[in-house]
DNA sequence: CGTACAATTGAAACCAGTCAACCATTGTGG
DNA sequence: CCACAATGGTTGACTGGTTTCAATTGTACG
């Protein structure tokens, strides 16, 4: 039933089959073939890639499955940072660090592609392009963190529910549409954290959306019904944006 | 009577006398001396730096004065995604672009350095240090912009403020104690665009601290009363972090 | 089968937004 | 020089969206 997830072809190192790294893929996908280190690695659902405080050495490009990336405040409290599902890169917001500053746990069964950091700085070294891709994923992550900044900033539940579903939709396969399947994998409570809200809010507001026919729950998954209707809640201009990705991560 | 702000030493090309450029200064002291390219912009209070969708091509070191950086939604409401005080760099949220995402105006009288991308690029590309640097910097903006993603997600108005005045007073002269004056050059309403309030909230909440004794505020200055618990409001530990350029910018 | 977890829904409390009035400061033009 | 408009700031009363607390149902997994 849910859409099945964009798979750009590249063969990454040491991984038999084709497989996705996104952005990377994109930008670095003939020098990718080269590099032999790469490594890979299965998690299951709660299992974490690393955490706060651990020794920062890699980015890992999600080949399948999805990922939470969650920070601690001083206080204890955890919020979610951000959601990364298949071809997306975690762990960008600790380059430059000796510590990752973030947790990422797997939110289902994943694999990811480890980069050594050092490795990509080295290359990026020797080649300009790929020194120029990396700077466009750290700049790509900055760009994320800001829109999620102005939905936190402005944007009431409905809205940022709204706008939550189309960046899913849209990091799936093709443009958000009537029809168009999206799977949730994150849970009530953690959609909650991301968008600053309370897991009931989060869950009565689905059922608002539901009830006014704009989207169909089944428990993780969301059908767009009056994709017109959602787009102007998530306050977007009714035709899709020339470059979709822009939210979350 | 309020404080001055902190001024590394450091020469940066054209500008004859000793000039802050804050991490670009620790990061890249030695090798910007070498860079004649330097340019010096001065800018009046309301003067524009870049605005959206103009050509990048520059970033920008706060010398002195202060900016704030804005963007906006897609139906066209505009939000303060962060200010910049003296030795910040501005405009890295559009690296990897051709176009600026974000418009910067000046809040005062400000003196900016540009720093061609392209010029830091090409320096990068044959000193790893400097690739290094830039790594850094890129990544510190998305660490900041995690921290602001934090406060709106999960804070309440009167935590917001009090994080909000202890990262200004830690943006200044040593760390924010007893006594500390901070400067604010921004409006109340810039004051919560950036922190997810209306203007109102904003002169509210700092009424209240004030009558609590927490802080005192005079207009534009504010003085820190109660440190301890000022940053027990901000979720904090009461002793300062190692670090303390946490939040904002 | 029962425990644990996820999700839904209702009612009441509360925080922040909205609307509005008022004051202080600044700058402009008659 | 004064009048007046424009801007920034403060405060009050009211409204409303979200949170909080609580009860209930459904679902997965041992």
């Amino acid at each position: 039933m849910m859409a099945p997830r964009r798979c750009e072809p590249g063969v990454c190192g040491k991984c038999a089959q084709p497989c996705t790294l996104g952005t990377l893929s994109r930008d670095l996908e003939l020098d990718l073939r080269q590099l032999p280190e790469l490594r890979e690695r299965r998690l299951a659902r709660g299992d974490y890639l690393f955490h706060t405080s651990g020794n920062f050495e890699s980015l890992y490009a999600v080949r399948s499955g999805s990922m939470k990336v969650t920070m601690l405040t001083e206080d204890g409290r955890e919020q979610i940072t951000g959601f990364f599902l298949q071809g997306d890169l975690v762990g960008l917001d600790s380059v430059g660090l000796r510590q990752h500053v973030s947790s990422a746990a797997a939110l289902e069964d994943t694999v990811v592609c480890e980069l050594p950091f050092a490795l990509l700085e080295r290359h990026g070294q020797s080649v300009p392009r790929i020194q120029a891709a990396l700077f466009r994923m750290l700049s790509g992550q900055i760009r994320r963190e800001l829109s999620t900044l102005l939905l936190l900033g402005s944007l009431r539940a409905e809205e940022r529910l709204a706008q939550f579903l189309i960046d899913l939709a849209e990091r799936g396969v093709g443009p958000a549409e009537c029809g168009t399947a999206i799977w949730m994998p994150m849970t009530r409570e953690e959609i909650g954290s991301y968008l600053g809200l309370k897991l009931e809010t989060v869950s009565r507001t689905l059922s608002k959306l539901h009830r006014e026919g704009i989207i169909e729950v089944v428990k993780r998954g969301v059908r767009i019904r009056q994709e017109r209707q959602l787009r102007l809640l998530a306050g977007m201009n009714p035709v899709p944006a020339a470059r979709p990705r822009a939210l979350a991560h």
